[in-house]
DNA sequence: TCGGTGCATGTGTTA
DNA sequence: AACACATGCACCGAC
């Protein structure tokens, strides 16, 4: 979705907007900023590239809902329409394209207000979170601040008429703690500003439920001013110091902790919470937010917004239970998902540094400090916050915590939440459990396709571990109050950060897959001309060399029946219609497009029409969902792949339904097999017991049988040539390149129908593409293909060959070969030197 | 040898 | 490019 100014004379494309992501104005979220031109628009549409705190809320004027805008859980309810406007997804409606159109703004429209701010721009190099984004607008200012008020008017008249007046009100009061910010913002704390914005979670927040909307639209119309919460006021134990008696670098709890002592420019944070976002799709129930305590970063850099991956998702209700005390208030700081190095043994817990900074007591020493956190269940812990220089910054850590967490359950894919109960300022670790903690990737999977962590649908651990006193809600509760978790912000949480997490699941699967669909790219080796072995009429091609990785095609079906290959020429990207039975080289072009002359050159056009290209490309990504389902529904346990399948039915054909006869028992013996491989060989016992009888009419013996009878006579035609007796190609063993897909239709005639399909593409029998070590199948087989023959037959418990040739027939010395099915020649010709020895 | 500690490194994210 | 952070790993002490 193109972004481009609407300034006739800007046209800045998206990366000119896109820049001022995260300092352009933001009024109630719904405005962007040109930077080039310094237009403003009021563009909900541009909310999406917006963080959390920038956006804003919005409401669907066809349903009323209020949805999200600029957080990715929009993304759940929206869709943002090329043209603008939003779709929303809930009333299934779109709403009408948003007007971008600049505003202009009068200078002398500035508030006195933001113009004190503003001029306290330039006073600190590090300025605060608002200055920052403040200063990002500079040259624009106050069309901006004239733009931020008429936003705000504008965006009011979305809303139903009851959150006006005091959304207005919340406005005010907004606009009151800006003049006082900027006012009295450094070193001095902030006397009187402590809970003004975003009403912490406190006695009334029951009340302040039922205001659908009214404190979150405060937080709204705060956003683009004052998104953020301010610092503990002095007169207050509102500190992160431990609680009374606690002594923190010789600070105590009632002191004014040096952060608060302008040791360094204060720095806000933007308001890191959006605690209980409940989407009640009826009543559209919002959670309120709290005031936020904030602390300037040690560096002093700018970039002090919380990512929002740590903003704590907490419902009121939760933290009104893990108090416990109306008349406490709870303010969630941060969570944070434990990651595998969290949840371990180290007992060392990751903090994210911006959170470290903003709301754990400062320590200027590696060694830190050790803080008291209560957890849900009112025990104390002791940890020890500190840090460790990493390039050039810090890296914080909290030490201590295996026995925290171990107490808690918490693997990692849970989530720990740290919050804050006012007074006292006592710290308090809550978590909540991922719905399969014991597999995180599934919870992320879960987080991802549903757009809602699992996490957030499953158990609190608020809940779960609340003391009786508290009430303790039930699960119920919580499911009745899904949290509206940005889609992405979960993905962030959890998935953007994984990358060393093991893959299961879908993501595996479909490794797997791709490794089998590698098998059906498998071609002959293109240089290398096959020899043709005629087994009972029918041909059989093997090649001296393995296999190669050839071009994907996709194969389509006319109304009429007839079947299509299309194949994608590799320069223009054009579809090619090609005969079926046409292998393609791994590069290939239209130029190689020896069977239309019409279509032989990438000026050609394309032969089908984008539609029906989308719908080869959708037919043959639902083949593979479905390959994917049919393969999730089968029990690993009785899973083999499809080669092994075809092995397996090829065996079992003869003696299917009698599973536990051990004649089709697999063996271990063979060279490059596991325990347990049912391949084509190793389910034939090398020896003695178990063999099959020279009477099994079984598709092993019979396909063992056929090749015997073709060696026996390809080896007599090698006597005679060497004897220099060239005769050439007789008459019934041509040596022509007969197309293997052709053979494969034969082989497939002899093969259960859908063993046959199971199998397509199979080249080497004793690959196995849900093992790991047979990944490298070709690797093996090649591997395999140079073990001496003496090995061979010393681990199939064939202890000399000439007590064997007595002892069997040659035919049955070639039921053992160990390639059975493989059409490296090279291996035939090791396997026919040995059967001349 | 094992486990804890501290730092280094690699990778993803953000500006 | 800089930063954040998950994790690897070397080092060291206890057993």
């Amino acid at each position: 979705m193109a972004k481009i100014c609407m300034n006739e004379s800007c046209r800045a494309t998206t990366t000119a907007l896109e820049w001022k992501k995260g300092w352009g104005l933001k009024s109630g979220g719904f405005v962007i900023l040109c930077y080039n031109c310094g237009s403003t628009y009021e563009n909900s549409v541009y909310c999406e590239t917006f963080h959390l705190e920038e956006s804003g809320w919005r409401e669907c004027k066809l349903c009323g809902k209020r949805i999200h805008c600029g957080c990715i859980a929009s993304k759940s309810l929206h869709d943002y329409l090329d043209l603008g406007g939003v779709g929303c997804i809930s009333c299934a409606k779109s709403l009408e394209t948003h007007l971008v159109r600049p505003i202009q703004i009068q200078k002398d429209d500035i508030p006195n207000g933001y113009g004190l701010l503003t001029a306290n721009k330039n006073s600190d190099p590090q300025s605060s979170f608002v200055e920052n984004r403040m200063s990002g607008i500079s040259s624009d200012k106050q069309k901006l601040m004239k733009l931020s008020k008429a936003m705000d008017a504008k965006e009011l008249n979305h809303f139903p008429q009851p959150w006006k007046s005091e959304s207005n009100a919340c406005n005010g009061k907004i606009k009151r703690e800006e003049i006082m910010l900027s006012t009295g913002e450094v070193g001095t704390g902030f006397p009187g500003l402590i809970q003004l914005v975003g009403p912490s979670i406190s006695a009334k927040s029951e009340n302040s439920r039922q205001k659908f909307g009214l404190t979150d639209m405060c937080e709204l119309l705060a956003q683009p001013s004052l998104s953020f919460s301010l610092s503990t006021p002095l007169d207050t134990p509102n500190s992160l110091v431990p609680p009374p008696g606690d002594v923190v670098e010789g600070r105590k709890q009632n002191k004014i902790p040096p952060f608060q002592q302008g040791q360094r420019t204060r720095h806000i944070l933007p308001k890191p919470a959006k605690i209980g976002l409940t989407i009640g799709s009826e009543e559209n129930n919002i959670s309120v937010s709290q005031t936020r305590v904030a602390r300037p970063p040690a560096e002093g850099r700018g970039r002090t917004q919380l990512l929002p991956r740590y903003w704590p998702r907490i419902t009121d209700q939760e933290l009104q239970q893990i108090s416990g005390d109306l008349n406490s208030t709870i303010v969630p700081l941060f969570e944070k998902v434990l990651s595998a190095s969290d949840a371990g043994r180290i007992g060392r817990l990751v903090l994210p540094k911006a959170c470290a900074e903003a709301y754990f007591p400062p320590i200027s020493q590696s060694e830190g400090v050790p803080i008291r956190i209560q957890d849900i269940k009112g025990k104390e812990w002791t940890f020890q916050f500190r840090f460790w220089p990493n390039n050039n910054s810090r890296m914080y850590v909290l030490e201590g915590v295996t026995p925290c967490i171990q107490n808690m359950q918490l693997q990692a894919g849970d989530t720990v939440i740290f919050s804050r109960i006012d007074p006292g300022g006592k710290l308090v670790m809550g978590f909540r459990k991922a719905s399969n903690s014991v597999d995180m990737q599934d919870s992320q999977t879960s987080s991802l396709a549903n757009g809602v962590s699992s996490g957030e649908t499953s158990t609190s651990g608020v809940n779960d571990n609340l003391p009786t006193k508290h009430g303790g809600r039930t699960n119920e509760d919580l499911s009745q109050r899904p949290m509206l978790v940005p889609e992405k912000k979960r993905s962030r949480n959890i998935g953007s950060k994984c990358k060393r997490l093991l893959m299961h699941s879908e993501d595996a699967m479909a490794l797997r897959l791709t490794w089998a669909e590698a098998q059906e790219l498998l071609r002959p080796p293109p240089s290398v001309k096959p020899t043709v072995v005629m087994v009972e009429d029918r041909e059989f091609e093997e090649y001296e060399e393995p296999p190669v990785f050839g071009k994907r095609t996709i194969f389509t079906a006319r109304a009429s029946g007839d079947q299509v290959q299309w194949a994608q020429c590799d320069n223009c990207s054009k579809w090619r219609r090609l005969p079926m039975d046409v292998l393609l080289p791994p590069k290939w072009t239209c130029l190689n497009n020896i069977w239309d002359s019409s279509r032989c050159s990438c000026s050609a056009p394309d032969e089908i029409n984008p539609n029906e290209l989308e719908s080869l490309l959708r037919v043959g990504k639902e083949s593979k969902k479905r390959r994917i389902t049919e393969r999730r529904n089968v029990p690993q346990e009785s899973e083999p792949s499809g080669l092994d399948a075809l092995a397996t039915a090829a065996v079992l054909g003869a003696d299917a339904g009698d599973p536990d006869d051990p004649s089709a028992g697999p063996t271990t013996k063979h060279p490059r097999h596991r325990p347990g491989c049912t391949c084509i060989v190793c389910i034939q016992p090398p020896s003695g017991k178990g063999r099959h009888k020279s009477t099994c009419i079984c598709n092993v013996c019979l396909t063992v049988k056929r090749r015997f009878k073709t060696r026996k006579k390809k080896r007599e035609r090698e006597a005679e040539i060497a004897r220099g007796k060239d005769l050439g190609p007789t008459k019934d063993e041509p040596e022509v390149h007969v197309n293997p897909l052709k053979e494969e239709d034969k082989i497939k005639n002899t093969i259960p129908k859908d063993v046959a399909e199971t199998g397509k593409g199979q080249l080497d029998l004793n690959c196995d593409p849900n093992r790991e070590d047979d990944v490298l199948g070709l690797m093996s087989l090649v591997h395999a293909a140079n073990l001496p023959l003496e090995m061979y037959l010393r681990q199939n418990g064939i202890a000399d060959l000439g007590t064997c040739l007595l002892s069997q027939t040659v035919g049955e010395i070639e039921s053992h070969r160990p390639n059975e099915g493989c059409v490296s020649s090279s291996i035939v010709e090791r396997e026919n030197h040995g059967d001349e020895r």
